[in-house]
DNA sequence: TTTAAATATTAGAGCAATCTAACATTTTAT
DNA sequence: ATAAAATGTTAGATTGCTCTAATATTTAAA
């Protein structure tokens, strides 16, 4: 187990490169809020450690080693989200945070409890699936709202973006997982689509909103 | 708030210049096993931040400042441990080193959460006070089993010492929180106790386990 | 009271993680 | 195909926290 910092940058680099299979320096830096020479010497060590392999001006991946080590800490944050919805009844919104830091608690026993506690759950409040202890995860993410034509119904499942400012705004409009919604119209200039919602009010969200949200028909 | 290490500096200095107001750079490299050197240069640090008072060559003493930001620390690893054995079900002799973890989790949301699941407790599993939210701690500590009377019958309040080790040897013995025990000989060789508890049987203490236990007669 | 032992401080160094400034390479545009 | 822009790397410095070796002060012993 390496440090905090070095838990971070790999904990990125998996969900960055989980398109395409690697990501590169600039946006390591964007998203750890680094400056690049900074991730091009951290690289280097994750490197030495074998934890990622990577060749100068070449995208970055992990190793089956770091793969290991991001899915162990992905498990963690999310049965700490879920827990603390669950457990201390916290809101959707302001569990991410809190799960940034419990995420690095180093004890077995602390999720295992908190696993068996919440009866061994496949998904975290936003959606997303947990690993379970040997790593393995199901990954089936279904489609974008924001790719749902018109007229048809779904089910929303997930949302990929757990900060606060998105979810406070899902709030706002009334939107949760598990919601039926109906795509009433798709606006080509600009991509916002116009929903109906159990609420019975119209509900309209930008394309990067609905691009954010995943549902199952 | 400052880093992990500094709290650590903090809660050590709280703990051990508990009896006499104040503690000596060797103490401090003792329980935080550093040398000597580095306990010198960080107690400038935090002289410089007002969290210590200190002269070259003097005990070290917190300063107010210092003494709040220590309760802080005390009270969430109080919380932490007692929310793990009331809600996840650990024992006591394991809490501390996750304990130790959580206690620099940055959130007030969390710990408002922990103080109100377990109905703003006043003790933690060992015994000890956890400070309120403001700070205040009832620091009641009555009598050391180690200077109990041949004779006397009380209860075992708290103990002062929460490493694993000497957990798993109470454990052993069968003492807990709560239980009466009654000091049926006291050796005057080596200090020693012998014990009548409700297991029916006789219980002999060592003088370093029976100082580290607190009764209320 | 002088010496020895214990304790504390200073000096100088190393590693992790970060930065800025300068330089190099790759990609994109003209 | 060349220039411009974007991206990445190297060099060198800084800060936090730690160390060993050398020196200083205080306390205890002879
Ligand atoms: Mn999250
Ligand atoms: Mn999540
Ligand atoms: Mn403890
Ligand atoms: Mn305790």
């Amino acid at each position: 187990m390496g440090s905090l910092t070095e838990e971070n940058y790999i904990k990125s680099i998996y969900a960055l490169s989980q398109a395409t299979g690697e990501v590169y320096v600039s946006e390591l830096a964007k998203k750890l809020e680094v400056k690049l020479p900074t991730v091009n010497s951290m690289i280097k060590r994750l490197a030495a450690k074998k934890l990622v392999a990577y060749a100068p001006y070449q995208g970055i991946k992990l190793t089956e080693k770091g793969k290991k080590e991001a899915l162990g800490i992905v498990r963690k944050h999310r049965l700490a989200e879920l827990f603390l919805v669950k457990v201390l009844g916290l809101g959707w919104e302001e569990v991410h945070d809190i799960a940034e830091q419990l995420e690095h608690v180093n004890s077995s026993r602390f999720y295992e409890r908190i696993d068996e506690l919440l009866d061994y759950p496949k998904f975290d409040p936003h959606g997303e699936p947990i690993p379970d202890s040997s790593g393995k995860i199901h990954a089936q993410k279904g489609t974008s709202l924001s790719d749902l034509a018109e007229g048809l119904t779904a089910t929303i499942t997930a949302v990929t973006e757990d900060e606060k400012s998105f979810l406070d705004h899902l709030n706002a409009k009334g939107l949760q997982i598990g919601d039926s919604v109906t795509v009433m119209k798709r606006e080509f200039f600009d991509g916002s689509i116009t929903l109906q919602h159990k609420s019975k009010k119209e509900i309209l969200l930008t394309h990067q909103v609905a691009e954010r949200i995943w549902v199952e028909v």
